[in-house]
DNA sequence: ATGGTGGAGGATCCA
């Protein structure tokens, strides 16, 4: 049967609640992932949601920053959470569906201005972030999952608006594309979103810096949709729902959807 | 090299 996901950096789950209500109305995803709640956990307009039927939810949150929730119409186990690089921060949780499959939703540190680990904290505390991902899904070895997310690295010249001139532009560096990519190589994970539409540009964020975001277009693809073989191997589909970037009060960031034959 | 906008929380910190 068909299995709807989605993954958004909602920027603020309580300012933006009304939007997060109309992309379960509209959309409909079986589960959709949040990123940047910047809520604590029971300040989250639970009951916004679950009138919509997501009646289950496994989150983590902190004041201020940081903060990741799964929303679902179908039963979830909380499958934990993660805190690498031991920053403290709410950037990582687990859940897991009633059929197995397990669904990590991650809000990978963005890693401030410079592109150098000397000269900024930042910078070095996302490559550590990366590097203990890694190693804990060589631990894992992954099965039957799932993993979205912010993870703030636009890894292919076809993610950004301007390979070159985003060379050193923290997000698509080739120190951080690398860092990811040992992180999906270490979980044999599949990008399924560019399995599913492996041409041409693609994004999923537009800074709010840039006034019209849409006509200029410098976006880039930021959040992504994984999955170990066993998942990806059966049938699947994919999209951006780019009008959501252009909704009142938007995020920076627009909703990523999969859809898998579990 | 710089500044541009937006959220949290009430000064800056963060993206």
């Amino acid at each position: 049967m068909p299995f709807t996901l989605a993954t958004w950096n909602i920027n603020s789950v309580r300012l933006r609640a009304d939007l997060v209500a109309r992309l379960l109305l509209e959309e409909a995803p079986d589960v959709l992932c949040l990123q940047e709640c910047k809520s604590p956990v029971d300040k989250i307009p639970l009951e916004t949601f679950v009138a919509l039927g997501y009646t289950h939810m496994v989150a983590r949150g902190q004041k201020g920053y940081n903060g990741v929730a799964i929303l679902s119409k179908l039963p979830l186990e909380d499958a934990g959470a993660e805190d690498f690089a031991a920053l403290g921060h709410a950037r990582h949780v687990a859940a897991r569906l009633e059929n197995g499959v397990t669904i990590h939703n991650f809000y990978v540190p963005a890693g401030g201005d410079k592109p150098d680990r000397d000269i900024n904290v930042k910078f070095g505390q996302k490559l550590d972030y990366l590097t203990e991902m890694r190693d804990w899904f060589r631990n894992e070895a992954p099965q039957k999952s799932i993993l979205v997310g912010d993870l703030n690295i636009a890894p292919r010249e076809d993610d950004v608006w301007n390979h070159k001139q985003l060379l050193r532009i923290v997000s698509h560096t080739p120190i951080e594309v690398d860092h990811l990519g040992a992180v999906q190589e270490a979980g044999a994970w599949v990008d399924i979103t560019r399995k599913d539409i492996p041409q041409g540009q693609l994004y999923s964020w537009w800074s709010y810096r840039s006034p019209e975001w849409d006509a200029a277009d410098k976006g880039r693809r930021l959040d992504h949709v994984w999955a170990t073989a066993d998942i990806a191997n059966a049938g699947h589909s994919s999209r951006v729902l780019r009008p959501a970037r252009g909704w009142e009060k938007p995020s920076d960031h627009a909703p990523v959807f999969a859809t898998f034959d579990l």
